[in-house]
RNA sequence: CGGGGAAUCGUAUAGCGGUAGUAUGCAUGCUUUGGGAGCAUGCGGUCUGGGUUCGACUCCCAGUUCCCCGACCA
């Protein structure tokens, strides 16, 4: 892409109404745009790098064996009615709103209603199970305080995958495999070694939940963490025992059989995960028969992940004092190509090449071809921090090689076409 | 929801009971060109509604919005 057809404009000052770094990174560069509290547009940029989070998850989710759909934003009380989750005594989030021929509509702000409902039009047999289904859907919550930036707001993408299994056992098996995809997905977008899989509170569906916090003085939840072998159990890997200091209780300590000291940390919750058992299929009716002809209401379980907190979390993560830092997994591009207007029309032509060259090769360039002065372009390549910044002037030209800096660590190193062609990913 | 703070050109900020200033951005011109250039000219502003006052951007009240702390977060 063009940087002249990019309409964003970045910003040397701050917005005075975020505090977040995560915010006031991404409103500076201009990957997002604040419409009110807790309320953001994603802009070209952020949107690419939302798509990248998106691409990842997408991808963890088929193979673990998810298969995708889109269910509607606006609700039918009455399924929220049947499970007990209408009511403002027993959520008191929702978003809800007037019908105009009658009656009302809720914004969805989960879907596990809905979902077990047209369930029950599919699953019949226990050869039907088990089956698992997952979305990118928006998801609204009327929070008393939204806060953090994009880490806390009133509308949301969210990835939320349901499992429906025969009984507890068959649910279990899939549950694990549901960590280790999670686990793979904080890997690849580059925080896998800040995130701990946490013991949680299970709410009323489960003893305890899962949680993946990532370690961040942007969180809004405590965990305490041990570095040793202290215990058994799912969150228990070694070096890695997790508990939220929600449930830090000496009956929870006892129960998981933890030992030895403990860290407190403060993180940002970037994925949950619930066992909910039957709580809603005995709800909404979704049961199956089994080999002998008797019916079982359907395990449940649910596994959410915010694309947006996730990519909110990575700024709050691996920026500098000079902007973003994207890793390449998630970059809106792979290489910032800047020409130096200093150079004239040579060095635009030749640049102009390099870029239709890198296009051909289905590489993902910014060029900035703006007729701006160096500093600028170089200081605007910093704050939106592309990973490969490669520069073409009048002195790379004169030496036939190009200016190759990485973002992250500032190297900079002179690299013939053909040599850096070999580094770009396509 | 409880408590605290804030609201001034697009953005960031100063200031005063009596003509609202700076920086940045934007527009135009000239000079510049490897880390947000210089000079000149121009465009552009006091959240809304009441009240006090001869006079309110300034003081008071209410509303709205935003931020922070706490509570909440199924």
């Amino acid at each position: 892409m063009r940087q002249s057809q990019l309409f964003t404009k970045t910003r040397k000052e701050a917005p005075s109404d975020e505090t977040a770094k995560n915010a006031a990174l991404l409103i500076r560069a201009g990957f997002i745009h604040k419409e009110m509290a807790g309320v953001y547009s994603f802009l070209p940029l952020g949107l690419r790098v939302m798509q990248k989070v998106i691409g990842i998850i997408r991808d963890e989710m088929n193979t673990l064996g998810g298969v995708e759909l889109h269910l509607a934003a606006l609700q039918d009380p009455r399924v929220w009615e049947a499970s007990g989750r209408w009511s403002d005594d027993a959520v008191d989030n929702w978003f809800k709103t007037k019908v105009r021929v009658g009656g009302e509509a809720g914004l969805a702000f989960t879907h596990e209603e809905p979902l077990t409902r047209i369930m029950t039009a599919h699953i019949r047999s226990y050869k039907d199970l088990p089956v698992a289904a997952y979305q990118f859907q928006t998801k609204f919550r009327n929070e008393t305080r939204a806060k953090n930036g994009i880490l806390r707001t009133r509308e949301f993408l969210m990835k939320d995958l349901y499992s429906f299994s025969r009984d507890e056992a068959e649910h279990v098996v899939f549950y694990e495999r549901a960590i280790a995809a999670y686990k793979r997905i904080f890997n690849r977008v580059g925080i896998g070694g800040h995130t701990y899989l946490t013991y949680a509170s299970g709410g009323s569906f489960c003893k305890f939940s899962h949680e993946f916090q990532t370690v961040s003085e942007a969180g809004e939840d405590v965990i305490y963490v041990s570095e040793g072998d202290c215990g058994k159990g799912l969150a228990m890997e070694k070096g890695r025992a997790a508990i939220n200091k929600e449930i830090w209780t000496e009956d929870v300590k006892k129960d998981l059989g933890l030992q030895g000291d403990f860290e407190e940390k403060k993180t940002v919750e970037v994925g949950n995960i619930f066992t909910l058992g039957t709580r809603f299929s005995e709800a909404l009716g979704l049961s199956y028969l089994d080999e002998k002809g008797a019916s079982h209401p359907v395990f449940m379980g649910s596994y959410g992940i915010g694309p947006g907190r996730l990519m909110g979390t990575v700024v709050e993560l691996l920026s500098d004092d000079r902007g973003l830092v994207w890793p390449e997994s998630i970059a809106p591009f792979r290489v910032h190509l800047i020409s130096l207007a200093t150079g004239g029309r040579s060095v635009k032509t030749a640049t102009d090449e390099l870029y239709e060259k890198f296009s051909q090769k289905g590489a993902e360039v910014l060029y900035d071809d703006r007729d701006l002065r160096p500093g600028e372009k170089f200081a605007d390549a910093d704050l939106i921090g592309i990973p490969t910044r490669v520069v073409v002037s009048e002195k790379t030209l004169a030496q036939g090689k190009l200016e190759v800096k990485i973002r992250k660590t500032g190297e900079v190193n002179m690299l013939s076409e053909s040599e850096f062609l070999k580094t770009v990913p396509s």
